[in-house]
DNA sequence: CCGTATATGTGGCAACGCGACATATGTCGT
DNA sequence: ACGACATATGTCGCGTTGCCACATATACGG
């Protein structure tokens, strides 16, 4: 739906946000972000496991191995304390961000 | 103020909702760019000017150069029809996007 | 004469999302 | 029994893009 390069910095926003309401793994969050928005934002498998190792390795989250019969292994994330505090620091960001561009490109200041 | 990775993506469509109003050079899009978004926006001249060739070889704007007494040379650009399109598709898919990331981010959805 | 603002550019780097591919299991229809 | 499909996790290499460092040149004020 959107490109690749508009998408970018936003990836870790979208999981961190979703964790915040409970623990998830891979393909359940990507399944959300797309029902979310409405079908709008998809995620490619191949850019969320990597983000997901990344926000493990950088402490954001914590992954946890789940076997049960009659299902595939999955692996569930789930925020961490620092995590946390990282959302809400992400999301204030991404608030202004939206209100910096829309400052320049909404035609309102001709 | 930004990461640059956040930053991917919105470049263009700043620029092109300020050549709308006028014909500017790139060092003045740079200045206005950072005013008009009350600082939190900054433009680095090392990625300004590949991105309006970049734009020039798309059609979407037309450089024009400029010498005048007492002035270093400067070189004008202006929005050219595509250029003008384009700009509406980028500003409309901008619109759908932060529509898109707030529905899955904010939390009116618990 | 020297620093600062103005003005335009180049080269290479790092980050990031993605397409293509690989692998494995559960489910449903025929 | 078998194939197609959804589920589920992952790797590799590519292309795009903004940035830092650097280069160059002119006008102006102190």
């Amino acid at each position: 739906m959107f490109s690749p390069v508009l998408k970018k910095g936003s990836a870790e926003l979208l999981i961190l946000s979703l964790l915040q309401d409970e623990p998830l793994h891979g393909y359940e969050i990507a399944k959300r972000i797309e029902r979310r928005s409405g079908g709008m934002l998809e995620f490619r498998v191949s850019s969320l496991y990597p983000i997901l190792c990344r926000l493990d390795e950088r402490g954001w989250v914590t992954g946890r191995w789940v076997e049960r019969d009659g299902e595939r292994r999955r692996r569930y994330y789930r925020l961490t304390e620092r995590g946390e505090k990282a959302l809400a620091t992400e999301r204030r960001t991404w608030r202004e961000y939206q209100r910096a561009v829309n400052l320049v490109v909404e035609p309102s200041h001709a």
